[in-house]
DNA sequence: CCGTATGATTTCCT
DNA sequence: AGGAAATCATACGG
């Protein structure tokens, strides 16, 4: 301050001014590198210096004659100008700062994973990816599937009412601070580019409170995503209709329990899982069934015993078609005795 | 709580 | 790419 000082004291002894367009700063300048006397400019400062000096109602018709006094306009322009290259410009040059690193690194993950950007579209592509990612085929439609985009859903809707609220705030902060800036530029020296200024200042607060957000969108996301994998990955057991279907098709093909693409579909389609999950569980039973065939010898007879019931229900029912039969109303008649053996197996 | 069953994942192979 | 084998991680029954 100590510049600002030196200058403004400067200025005094440059004596009064004539000319009547002292609105226009440049005139002011050109006339002060022309050596001209300014002695309004040295009285005007003198009075505002005198005013803290005086009694409130002294002090306010002072102010009032000073706004109103037709060198005004100048020696704003002119302190503005001085404030400009003093304080201002130190703190102005590391304002230029690119967008924070961290708030791109936030709004990319965040539209990465369909919270921001286009509507549903988005949410439903993450989801997918998520599952792909996760090694499921895209095209399951499981519960957890759908769970997973409600709940993206839910957080999406809550990020942008908070977003939205805070671009309200910011903005209604904004504009109370520049007309309060507006305001105080009668009164006291303020140049439009320190309002702008200031207004980058509050952006840059209120950018710490966004950053805030998307950080704790961003958190709630990645605990979602992490459940919901761990979803896929926490193992349910199939129901009971389920493993006899599948059970039912692996010992019916022993000798060759690999079911075709198409038969998975329709084994999926029948226990309600997915076609990886069909191949996961030949896989898991035929290695098991080998390792140890003598585990599953009394499961085998179950199922061949099943099987053979069912081939002779169909049969009845083909011969006999208004039998009242119902499909299991022949194991208890099945014979001990005819009771298929396993074949043995070739693979 | 422990042992077994079982669905899922990983690694390697063809 | 699909399967075998090993392994992981949880479910489930006693």
């Amino acid at each position: 301050m100590d510049d600002q000082t030196r200058m403004l004291t400067g200025l005094t002894g440059l004596g009064g001014l004539s000319q009547p367009d002292v609105g226009d700063p440049d005139s002011v300048r050109k006339q002060q590198s022309l050596g001209q006397p300014q002695q309004d400019i040295g009285d005007i400062l003198q009075q505002i210096m005198a005013i803290t000096d005086e009694s409130l109602d002294e002090a306010q018709a002072r102010k009032h004659a000073l706004n109103c006094h037709r060198m005004k306009p100048a020696l704003f322009s002119v302190l503005c100008e001085i404030k400009e290259k003093t304080v201002l410009s130190i703190r102005g040059v590391q304002e230029e700062d690119p967008p924070d690193p961290q708030i791109m690194r936030l709004d990319n993950m965040l539209l990465a994973e369909g919270v921001s950007g286009p509507e549903k579209g988005g949410g439903s592509a993450a989801a997918a990816a998520a599952a792909a990612a996760a090694g499921g085929s895209p095209t399951d439609s499981s519960i957890e599937h759908s769970d997973y985009r409600a709940k993206l859903a839910q957080i999406r809707q809550i990020y942008h009412s908070e977003l939205e609220k805070y671009e309200q705030a910011c903005s209604e902060f904004t504009n109370h601070v520049m007309n309060l800036l507006r305001e105080q530029s009668r009164t006291r020296p303020i140049s439009p580019k320190e309002i702008e200024r200031m207004v980058a200042i509050i952006h840059r607060k209120f950018s710490s409170i966004q950053m805030q957000l998307k950080q704790s969108t961003c958190e709630a996301v990645m605990i979602l995503r992490s459940r919901f994998l761990d979803a896929r990955r926490k193992r349910r057991n199939f129901n009971k209709q389920a493993t006899e279907v599948l059970n039912e098709y692996f010992y019916s093909h022993l000798s060759n329990p690999y079911p075709s693409e198409e038969a998975k579909e329709e084994l999926a389609k029948k226990c309600g899982i997915t076609v990886s999950q069909v191949s996961n569980w030949f896989g898991n039973k035929r290695i098991r069934y080998k390792k140890n065939i003598g585990k599953f010898q009394e499961e085998a007879n179950l199922y061949a015993v099943k099987t053979a019931v069912d081939a002779a229900n169909v049969s009845a029912q083909a011969s006999q078609a208004n039998s009242p039969a119902t499909p299991n109303s022949g194991i208890g008649t099945i014979r001990p005795h005819l009771i298929v053996l396993l074949p043995g197996f070739y693979w």
